[in-house]
DNA sequence: TATGAATGAGGCTTCATTCAT
DNA sequence: CATGAATGAAGCCTCATTCAT
């Protein structure tokens, strides 16, 4: 039996969609209930028809997005066995998902702060799900651990989450490249064992050369 | 003859620093002035003696680490020749200098949208000329062109900013395995000729697989 | 068919006359909304469902007491040839108006100055309007033109505009006298001939005895 | 004796001019003290070592102002007998001084309302004195009393207090010519005999056509 | 005389949210 | 389901004024 898409449904989303967009554009708490109403051509106080609270509607599109993410990770990831391709198919899966809805992975990557209490703790457990499958691929592929895991899983997702600040769809190569790029450029480095690197590379940068100048301004 | 650090300055470096801080944690439009009124202990109006408006502050904030990021910077490339050690330099003293002040740098990550106008365009002019730095060295070091040079730039930058989202300098690693730790990743995928890469991260994952489900809406 | 008086409607006009009423009091830039708030019996933020912004406010009851005052005029003229009587009929209109809405006249007469950009534009037009329906009809009363016909005509609004400064119903003489008066030492100097004046009257004051004292501070 | 001019002297003296110029400009209430310092070169605090509130300032200008025309007014007029010179030269006097002093005129005229307490007692003691001259002369011009003679004197003060809402020295007629027009306008009208006036100027305004019109909005 | 630094009071406006209809 | 009207809280900023130096 398939569950019904009722017009409320469809209202729903249509408005998840539209505030994403907003949320993207001018930051969550730019972003007024009225910029809302405007965009979605509901009234103001319509709209509390559909979310109890503007920090709910923020929690709905968050929730939703990182829903259907997860969702497809697992599922594409279902009977394969060679890690490499998982970690591949997780690149590329998550590259594609977020050029395909820039505006939820905006809000996603930039938002996550904006979450309090219980819905800020629901959307943690999902994404602590993604990186736990990402850490146990990288786990896998690894398993003598030359780099530290936390590092090589925050990386990863640092380099692909990143992208909202600078990947212009019109004048950026496209996801399919951009997923082959971040692949190789991460599993080149995490693969490789450390004797492979150059001299340059993998001698230690000369810590004690960077004096109290770290403060940005005079520390005491 | 040296210029002076008058009182002035000193204070209003103070108020800087404590407002970044504000800024890094609840954020630049979630922080009011009265929180910052609080933590410095400066009446309301008074602030209003070492900033115009709230943007500037948020703009002096930003440029003054901006700054000091890039000064830094130039000052230790100066000399070095080798583009892989250059390389590795700049990872080194980002990643320092982002460890040494984690709020001004959540701000300067976080908190590039909340600029308009002309500040905005100032800091973009100083974000500009670092990651053009970086392009300068990564296109030394493969001329060839391996790797489609914004994405391999903004990756870095990407692993690199990204570190405010999880990274907690009590349990991670220290500054100097992280920087080691990132530019093995970085390096080993980027120095890396394609024909090092291992059978399954070579090979395209099948972008045909990826239907029309990817808009958020979808899954049900 | 006639428009609609919804119950908007005429609870913005009670806010404008209010509004007016504090304005003409207190002076635009006295009154604050919070005042206006109190003697509409209207929250302070409920004000704004009505006008956008204290300027807008000015506005629309400069705008609405303007348009009613040229639309009366004009249908007073309408089917008058006797230009002695337009004139009349003029004045009358005027001061009668005035009186009948001083507090709107006063912000009108005072508060020229405080509006800006587009208001002050559509506000100088009504303006004009007026002024040059009183020049048509001065024209008309002496083709020759005996006086300077800015002078004659900013002289009338002057005598005319300036009674909110020293008119008051109770004591004063009642409209229909001030109307006379005005009207007769309007039109009695504007339509003699310079021949009809005593000799002191038409000879010229001696200029020449104002030396420099003029400045303001010059003068023990 | 002469009373010397110290430097305070001629300081205060350029403060209030130039305080006058932004008064006029900006009006009383928006400009800001701070605009003064700006202006005046002196520093915020500074100013307050010329008066001790800006309130003070604006009496200052108001009374130095008044004194000044009143001062040259019953000088002028001393030992003149006809009052048709007497009424000619005060005019003559009176526009001179406003057109000589556009800032400070239109602080008089525009201002008079800013002032509270004794500060605006003083000032309307001057003013009372001013009318009152004026008002002695029309009484001698017509001692039969043909017009109200509040009517009459502020009929004339108003043509020529609201110059400084039209007139413009580059453009309009000198003040010589002015002068003789506000007097042929004023005086024409003031001596005339109501027997000379033409038919329709004399029959009053028909009053019972204006109906309810009158006040801006409907009036309950 | 003159000023740099500071402040309390108060201004306008926007916001998320509610409630009667 | 939907909305027009309303509101309390809070935000940023400016102002006249002071005071130690």
């Amino acid at each position: 039996m398939v569950s019904e898409r009722t017009a409320y449904d469809e209202k729903l989303e249509s408005i998840l969609r539209t505030s994403a967009a907003i949320f993207a554009d001018k930051g969550y708490h730019q972003a007024s209930i009225r910029d809302i109403a405007r965009a979605t051509n509901v009234s103001l106080s319509g709209l509390y028809y559909y979310f109890k609270s503007k920090e709910e509607l923020l929690f709905l599109i968050q929730d939703h997005a990182f829903g259907t993410l997860i969702h497809e990770a697992e599922e594409m990831l279902l009977g394969v066995d060679d890690p490499v391709r998982k970690i591949r198919l997780l690149i590329e899966n998550h590259l594609r998902f977020f050029i395909g809805n820039m505006a939820e992975m905006k809000v996603l990557s930039h938002e996550a702060g904006s979450l309090t209490g219980d819905f800020r703790r629901r959307v943690n457990a999902k994404k602590r799900r993604l990186s736990e499958i990402a850490m146990g691929i990288l786990r896998e592929l690894r398993p003598d651990g030359g780099l530290d895991l936390r590092v090589a899983t925050f990386s990863l997702f640092g380099m692909m989450n990143w992208i909202y600040n600078w990947y212009r769809p019109e004048s950026d190569v496209p996801v399919e490249r951009l997923a082959a790029d971040m692949s190789r450029l991460f599993l080149g480095g995490y693969l490789q064992s450390a004797s492979q690197l150059p001299d340059a590379a993998r001698q230690a940068a000369p810590g004690e050369q960077h004096p109290s100048i770290w403060r940005t301004t005079a520390p005491h």
